[in-house]
DNA sequence: CGAACGAATGAACGTATGCGCATACGTTGT
DNA sequence: ACAACGTATGCGCATACGTTCATTCGTTCG
């Protein structure tokens, strides 16, 4: 192996031990990517919405539109986004298909998150 | 009031009631978007490799662009903004300064989200 | 079968975001 | 005061993302 890091940074490295320890404990781009995958679908609005809706219970594509008052399209394409991410299921009823929460662990990640977001933008200390 | 929902949508808004249950339980523009702007960074690989780089200990900007091995104008940048997300401080020792986390409920987040997308992930079932 | 309706998909557009280069800023040592 | 060094910032590029329009798909009902 050699001293890549040196590279990578014109400054001498003030501190190798530290360095390597991160290094050894930072996990691997699978792991990293899944995960700022996984954050990236709660950072937006709309999804955000959506989620908060089905939070009550159940609703179809239309009920959802006309929560958050936008275009069909625009949510199916974002209940598409969800379904992928697992946070939603959907059930065929006809002509209309029902989204719900697929787990409750969702609302624990939206209420955690609106913890400290709520703290941060509130106790401007 | 007017119904402003049955222009959104086409079709015959099926569960009227569900809409106005689900519009009356939604926050607010302002606490969405602070939801998803709290999201947003950690939506991002390099940004969690920096926090969890800093899950060890403190690391001035020159070390943490060594251990991810990209420039240190990128590691800057993001620092930037976790700084204004209120996630990393910073001191200052001579021409050198160093970063840690402002919170350790930051690792709280990251870890929650870590499990949720590695079982997401891993149990493809 | 064909019309009607809810939902999903693809293309296009504007915008936002991450990165690296070049450079400016702030501090230290001579 | 000047040079050196670590850090911060402005700019441009490439790309990713969210929304909308138009169309297609799937189902139901006449």
């Amino acid at each position: 192996m050699k001293d890549k890091d040196i590279e990578v940074c014109s400054c001498a490295v003030v501190h190798e031990d530290a360095v390597k320890i991160a290094r050894d404990g930072m996990p691997g781009d699978r792991t990293i990517d899944n995960l700022s995958d996984f954050f990236k679908v709660f950072a937006d609005p709309t999804r955000l919405r959506i989620l908060n809706a089905l939070f009550h219970r159940e609703l179809c594509v239309c009920d959802l539109a006309a929560v958050l008052g936008m275009n069909q399209s625009t949510i199916s394409h974002q209940l598409r986004i969800l379904k992928q991410a697992d946070l939603v299921r959907y059930r065929r009823d006809g002509k209309i298909v029902y989204y719900a929460l697929d787990d409750d662990h969702v609302k624990t990640v939206y209420d955690q998150g609106l913890i400290h977001s709520t703290e941060k933008a509130g106790g401007d200390k």
